[in-house]
DNA sequence: ATGGAAAAGTGATTTAGGTCACTTTTAGCT
DNA sequence: AGCTAAAAGTGACCTAAATCACTTTTCCAT
């Protein structure tokens, strides 16, 4: 388990510096989690308690709509934070689902803890300031790529911009991600 | 000026306490600036040396693609944040356009000011990370509602979520905001 | 108040991409 | 290895929305 907390403090201080002391208190915040592929991480009506860095795996984050298809918001892996983040927010039902595609780890965080560590520890508000921050731009890019371009556009986009997930998620999922009919992905460079 | 001042504490108080001593020091690394309608808050290519916070007024932040077409971004108005986060972020030439759809006043913030705030008064982190962590709800809503809803749907959703907005703003603005065309736009609901 | 420009509305036509139905390929299991 | 199920590919057809061309309305600035 130390070499996986490690991991994560090396997350915390790409962006900031934590002294030792600083880590020992972060760390016990968190709590370890594993599960099977295709288990559920966030189910819609569910209680959201954490949001979740992953320290291996892959999951998905999508919502089903009334027809019960599936609408990709979000994939992460090795690395990323993920949860429900309004329902966790406001500390409401799960409006989304997240299950995993691989078997994967994860080190969960409570709003009360985050708050806790937060205000205790400013290096790790400005943290998940700056990530939060990081996060908004990506999405700015995501909804101008859906305003912008064509499906086929927006599919070489993400074939450059993250190959490597390309290579570890079926294609079916990716259409979805960028709002395009499976068939109609099938179809497109070939 | 102190009255503008006011407003921008009862901003920063809503979501966090700040004694006065922390305010007067924050408040000293803002700047104001005043524009008139259509001029230009942020340009293409040129620095992006602040990120602002809207006094009074209405702004659009949009790109313009390959056809000359335009695409926005976001519209925001009093107690709003605006920038191009990513260029700011990066401090690179902007990406976007933001010009003023009214006469508009702001309080501008450089990043080594932002940086110097948070890092000198904890509950600033805070307030930005908090900020930051809402604007990324909402914009994960907003890509929700491009993958999943019909462009009527979307409208009627705006209309809604943002009733007075749609008042200040012509039509064919909102289309742009919404991914549809001036024309699709006008034959809806009628 | 009035002339000009921007905004909004409308009809005709085109098109990107969706849907449906079916086949082929690939990936996991015992 | 062999069987099943999920994933991917493909053809035929359909539809929401884009585009183009033009008219009407609204808004300002002199």
């Amino acid at each position: 388990m130390e070499d996986k907390l490690q991991l994560l403090r090396q997350h915390f201080e790409e962006i900031v510096s934590l002294t030792d002391e600083e880590w020992n208190f972060v760390k016990s915040h968190f709590e370890f989690k594993s599960l099977k592929k295709h288990q559920f991480l966030i189910q819609v009506g569910q209680p959201v308690d954490f949001e979740y860095w992953i320290i291996k795996g892959l999951v998905k984050a999508y919502s089903i709509d009334e027809k019960g298809k599936e609408h990709i918001l979000q994939f992460a892996m090795e690395n990323y934070w993920v949860s429900d983040h309004c329902a966790f927010q406001n500390q409401e039902p799960g409006t989304i689902f997240v299950d995993c595609l691989e078997d994967s780890e994860f080190f969960c965080l409570s709003l009360e803890n985050r708050e806790k560590i937060c205000f205790e520890v400013p290096a790790v508000a400005n943290f998940f300031r700056i990530k939060s921050n990081h996060g908004y731009i990506n999405l700015q890019q995501r909804i101008l790529s859906l305003l912008t371009m064509t499906a086929e556009s927006r599919y070489e986009y993400l074939l450059n911009k993250l190959p490597k997930l390309i290579q570890r998620v079926p294609k079916k999922l990716i259409a979805s991600y960028l709002g395009v009919s499976r068939e109609t992905l099938s179809r497109f460079n070939s």
